[in-house]
RNA sequence: GGUCGGGUAGCUCAGUUGGUAGAGCAGCGGACUGAAAAUCCGCGUGCCGAGGGUUCAAGUCCCCCUCCGACCA
């Protein structure tokens, strides 16, 4: 019935914003960022967001919110599955690109999160305290008096996760009964996925000189007017890389080019941690863009895309 | 040309009285269901500059060659 998902996943610095944008103006279509940082109103040049002078097309996914209000996947799956249904019943198809795998994932497969839960709970809160003052084993030890199963499956080390399971078994949902680790949850939107990848060495370098132009275009500048605005503290400009580092930077712990030399560490950690999550997931068409141009990256796109509307009977 | 110091992991280096080598950083692999650019777990990746000798045994001692650095000419 519907049009399938098309999807542009692999590491960042990639180009899967390009290719996206490309295949979207040749059907017409839209852009759906994938992207945990890019919903983030004000944080533009660290997050690598097209800018808007360079949108040929709408995109959807981008500055849902500020940066002190608390987001996840479980409101991107509800945001992005809203965006594909109202598309596609106007003939629209979308391209979903974008670098956060658990977001993807949520949207295309049957991923259940715990309903009517509040973002900021309380409970989240009063464990993380308990971590801080007795220790991340002892937060574990509550996990597995009440809910054994899920505790045995996560690293008492792994706080965030520990108290994640007890926010869900408090939301009468167990981690364990949930989280399926590799075997995938089923497909509830179709979907064809095409992976950017590019050889290692290469990729690191480009990561740098991605993070280098960053910093001519101003992302110390924007990181300070997100500070004025009094984001500086917000849960979310903390974890994205790049206005970490810079704020460590902005608060005297190391010089502003040791910051640069950091972003440019993490974002390649990054990359690595990307390219593990969606290795594992068969149903992704790789294309290595390694010593590629765009057009013949978007050349191979397509035909796969025109591959796979074949094969499936589905209109791509 | 001579003297001295040094060549050990990708980088900086450690290596006891000879017992086939280990730290930091970098890197690599993995996990992942309302924080995911987060969080967590695991892994030394080596022709010890080349060759010869002594020895049961050489990164360690001897000889020779080579490369780098400093100094003296």
């Amino acid at each position: 019935m519907s049009n399938a998902v098309i999807v542009i996943c692999g590491p960042t610095a990639t180009g899967k914003s390009d290719l996206a944008q490309s295949l979207a103006e040749g059907v017409d279509g839209s852009v759906l960022s994938a992207d945990s940082m890019q919903v983030y109103r004000g944080m533009d040049i660290g997050t690598a967001k097209v800018p808007p002078h360079l949108r040929r097309i709408h995109h959807f996914g981008l500055d849902l919110v500020d940066p002190d209000e608390p987001y996840s996947a479980a409101l991107y799956q509800r945001y992005a599955r809203r965006v594909i249904e109202d598309e596609a019943s106007s003939g629209s198809p979308v391209i979903m690109a974008g670098g956060t795998g658990l977001y993807i994932q949520a949207v295309i497969d049957d991923l259940r999160f715990p309903e009517g839960e509040q973002a900021d709970n309380p409970i989240r809160a009063q464990y993380m305290v308990m971590a801080q003052d007795q220790g991340a084993e002892a937060v574990w030890d509550a996990l597995f008096a009440l809910d054994p199963a899920s505790a045995e499956e996560i690293h008492p080390h792994n706080v965030k996760r520990v108290v994640r399971a007890i926010e869900m078994h408090h939301a009468g949902e167990s981690y364990h009964e949930r989280a399926h680790g590799l075997t995938r949850a089923p497909e509830v939107i179709p979907s064809v996925q095409i992976g950017l990848t590019m050889e290692r060495t290469s990729l690191y370098e480009r990561i740098d000189a991605r993070v280098d132009r960053m910093r001519e275009q101003g992302l110390e500048e924007e990181v300070d007017r997100l500070a004025q605005a009094g984001f500086a503290s917000a849960l979310t400009a903390r974890q994205a890389i790049g206005y970490n580092e810079i704020l460590e930077a902005m608060a005297g712990l190391c010089t502003i080019d040791e910051a640069f030399d950091r972003i440019k560490r993490s974002s390649r950690r990054y990359a690595k941690r990307q390219l593990t999550w969606f290795r594992r997931d068969q149903r992704i068409y790789w294309i290595d863009i390694t010593q590629r141009d765009d057009a013949s990256v978007l050349d191979e796109a397509t035909e796969h895309l025109a591959r796979e509307a074949e094969r499936t009977g589905r209109k791509l």
